[in-house]
DNA sequence: ATTAACTAGTTGCATATGCAACTAAATTAA
DNA sequence: TTAATTTAGTTGCATATGCAACTAGTTAAT
């Protein structure tokens, strides 16, 4: 079997272009994030306040990355670092006002375009190809230890 | 719907995990190389002599992304830039010996993981997904003319 | 209680990436 | 043929990312 034919490859081609077009989207809206940025803003969404550490599990990330990527949103006063009272090692992670209203602004820009990438696509086609991802994580995740849940 | 039951999420997800884990294998098996250096070594085999901006074309990156690439793997030793005689603007990109043994130490282990990731999902199944992953494709290359064909 | 071990986060160093603006070469237009 | 335009590649600037080594708090061990 040749290595074109497996589902990696593919799956790798098909998010460059997903992340090269998102960027663009962003671009053409005048929104001023990156994508992984958009993914830290949502992961927050529902739970306020999560240590950077647990952020860069749940994204996937090294924690250095999480360190440099926090800074340059709180910069841009998307989210603001609060020192955790029970732990003084804990940098617990709150949305601004500011990256409340972006995220409000930009999941419906995303949710439509993540739809328009499956016109003519059935629901269960959809439902099923999901559904073999999901047993390729599960494969890797038998492979080691590490996981993780965004992208 | 929700933006967590469509396709886009589960592709980021699963390529960061399968990124991650590309890392991994090159550390434990002593491989110097990040994963688009491979890409690149991949393409220039069938293809030696590839033009930068087609190498960027083929990999879905901006130009100057190889630019700086072929910088690094030159200076690793792994390819090299010969100026065309017909064009003087153009590199064309060359595998050195060195870059070609370790492409072909790379392939089967590559080639191995990528199988690994299909365990316990029949060929059919596979098959499937794929397709329906080519689908996502030809909706985003409808949305804009970019296009790209590593990853 | 004091030391040892662990944990959260940061910093140094290296790679990757894109946009805008640039240089130099080739092609097209006048 | 000379000027305008296009094209290949590079450089400046900004973001993202990971590993190793570090600092500073916390918890466990003696």
């Amino acid at each position: 079997m040749d290595i074109e034919n497996t589902l990696a490859p593919w799956l790798g081609k098909t998010m460059k272009m997903i992340d090269n077009h998102i960027q663009d989207i962003f671009f053409e809206k005048n929104i001023s994030l990156t994508k992984i940025q958009f993914i830290v803003l949502k992961r927050l969404k529902g739970k306020n306040g999560l240590p950077q550490q647990e952020l860069a599990f749940l994204t996937g990330r090294d924690k250095t990355s999480l360190t440099r990527l926090i800074n340059t949103m709180e910069k841009k006063n998307l989210v603001a670092r609060i020192l955790s009272k029970s732990d003084r090692r804990i940098n617990n992670i709150h949305l601004t006002k500011k990256g409340e209203l972006l995220l409000e602004e930009t999941l419906p820009i995303m949710k439509s375009f993540a739809i328009s990438l499956q016109e003519n696509i059935s629901d269960e086609e959809i439902a099923k190809a999901i559904n073999t991802i999901k047993k390729v994580q599960d494969n890797l995740i038998k492979k080691s230890t590490k996981s993780c849940s965004d992208n």
